[in-house]
RNA sequence: GGGCCAUUAGCUCAGUUGGCAGAGCAGGUGACUUUUAAUCACUUGGUCAGAGGUUCGAGUCCUCUAUGGCCCA
């Protein structure tokens, strides 16, 4: 629907064009700003007061008559702007009053100084409108507190925050240091990464064949090459075929795209890092993973203890080992080692339902192997507050990892777990073409054509396994995830700029 | 997929037993030359999410739909 000027927004309008009739561009090309707000604040001297050119969206004004009290924020701050009639002029200093809105960008150029109540200011000698804003920001009337920020009033319906985050990052300065904190942990995870000899690498999103995961793709269509195309569910084939190619170790950080539900743990986009390297089996993985994880810790705490909904999570080495069926025992008292089929450990896991009084989930067609998965998700991952590393995963749920020899249960896999979530899959990678081949074609047969559990054979996977695959670990985190414990968000979209929602009709 | 809750002014929210649609902030007019949630006076602003129903009368009760949140699967 194409927009209709709300009553307010004809005011603005209304300014414009005031401001157009007295010469001013209210779009201007060039700015001239020679401070930002903290460079400003702090280059303040009172023996030796500078001029300063600042520049911002106008976030509060409190008019006096003759003067006039206005904060401007940008990227570093806020810092106050104080206009005098007799300083700036009559006329500039109507137009200020009357035909400013906040939510303007502005620049002010004057001399530092401080206010009566001790506020570091700019003197206002001449300011400029950079760009006339026709819609209102939500307001927000805040104070500073011993320091704080204090919040009256608030943009806070969740809604719109996600469907307007332009206007949510606006007003929210929290929610831009969240996304701030998103990056640094990315860079961070990517020095790791490169000190540790990987080399990153970019893998292809639209694929002939997904595989990786068991998850439904998203289709797509090629109009020329008149080719079904899949956007990747993960990166993990691909990066395997670069180890067959002599690259040792290697990563991606990237997007991957699921077309199941949506959750507060899960988005169809999201955003994923894996790395393989040659020469590596799990344990080396899990020694990786807790000091990559100790590193970004450090990083952008500057400690390895962080506070997640009020709970403090040590994530420095070594992390809890625990394999799955010491996990599942303590935590439901099943040992699953004598439940050695589905039936037997459907019927175990009724039993110890009943006797506890909790509801068990057995659904008819689930393997020997999801059920277990399933007792891990109901009874083991939310006690798993601090980060452990679950090890040696039933082997039909696991058709990438290699078994382990003489225990024709499992493989060498593990997840990894920290504030009962889980944030990380790993194993030691198979690389043995013809064993490869008869898990997929085990898989196929058990599924058939159902999307969610079943990949289509990659011959061409198999074919470069053929030409020799090194040992190697692989290991796949959540960057979404993670973020959410390092800016203690308990829903993955307080951590993704634009999350998938519904479209709304108006 | 199921259950519960929410949707009222630009924002945050009240709205009694079914009886005139409200507040604060923002906006407008005016006063004020060191304010900082500035203050003071006056004031504009509503498809009560949408559709249907019950009723003399519905923001309020009922049904459906949409979107979101929380819990469960």
């Amino acid at each position: 629907m194409s927009w209709q000027p709300s009553p307010l927004e004809e005011k603005r309008l209304e300014k414009l064009t005031h401001l157009q009739d007295a010469g001013i561009e209210p779009y201007p090309l060039r700015v001239s700003r020679t401070h930002t707000s903290a460079e400003a604040l702090t280059s303040f001297d009172e023996a030796t007061p500078i001029t300063v050119t600042v520049a911002g969206r106008l976030l509060s004004m409190r008019d006096m008559g003759k003067t006039v009290f206005a904060h401007i924020g940008d990227g570093h701050g806020r810092i106050q702007l104080f206009l005098r009639r007799d300083e700036v002029g009559e006329e500039s200093h109507r137009i200020f009053r009357k035909l400013l809105d906040l939510g303007d960008f502005v620049q002010a150029t004057g001399e530092l100084f401080q206010t009566r109540s001790g506020e570091v200011s700019v003197r206002v000698s001449a300011w400029r409108l950079l760009s006339k804003a026709i819609s209102p920001l939500p307001v927000v009337k805040e104070q500073e507190v011993d320091g704080e920020l204090v919040r009256y009033s608030a943009f806070a319906d969740v809604e719109e925050r996600y469907r307007q985050r332009y206007a949510d990052l606006a007003v929210n300065p929290e929610v831009r240091e969240v996304f701030r904190t998103r990056a640094k942990l990315i860079s961070a995870m990517r020095r790791f990464m490169d000190e540790s000899g990987f080399l990153e690498v970019e893998t292809p999103i639209l694929q002939p064949l997904y595989g990786g995961a068991a998850a439904r793709p998203f289709t797509t269509y090629h109009n020329q090459l008149k080719q079904e195309l899949y956007l990747r569910i993960s990166f993990e084939l691909y990066l395997k075929r670069l180890l067959v190619g002599g690259i040792e170790r290697v990563y991606e950080i990237g997007r991957d795209f699921r077309n199941e539900g949506v959750s507060f743990k899960h988005n169809p986009e999201f955003t994923q890092m894996e790395f393989y390297a040659a020469y590596w089996d799990y344990n080396d993985v899990m020694v990786h993973t807790e000091n990559m994880l100790a590193y970004i810790a450090q990083e952008l705490t500057g400690s390895t203890t962080i506070t997640y909904q009020e709970r403090q999570i040590n994530l420095a080495p070594p992390w809890n080992r625990i394999s799955m069926r010491e996990a599942i025992l303590e935590f439901t008292g099943i040992d699953y080692a004598n439940y050695t089929d589905a039936e037997s450990l459907a019927q175990a896991i009724q039993r110890m339902g009943q006797e506890r009084g909790v509801a068990t989930q057995t659904p008819p067609n689930a393997s020997w192997g999801k059920l277990i998965d399933g007792l891990l998700g109901d009874f083991v991952e939310p006690n798993l507050i601090q980060p452990t590393f679950i090890t040696q995963y039933p082997r039909d749920i696991s058709p990438l990892a290699k078994a382990i020899p003489n225990d024709p249960l499992h493989v060498e896999r593990f997840e990894f777990f920290i504030a009962g979530m889980e944030m990380g899959n790993a194993f030691t990678e198979l690389n043995d073409p013809i064993d490869q081949r008869q898990r997929f074609e085990m898989l196929q047969e058990m599924y058939g054509a159902d999307e969610e559990e079943s990949n289509p054979i990659d011959e061409d996977y198999l074919r470069a396994m053929r030409y020799g695959m090194p040992p190697n670990g692989g290991f796949g985190t959540g960057v979404d995830r993670l973020t959410m414990l390092f800016t203690d968000k308990t829903t993955i979209r307080e951590v993704l700029l634009f999350p998938h929602l519904r479209e709304r009709d108006s």
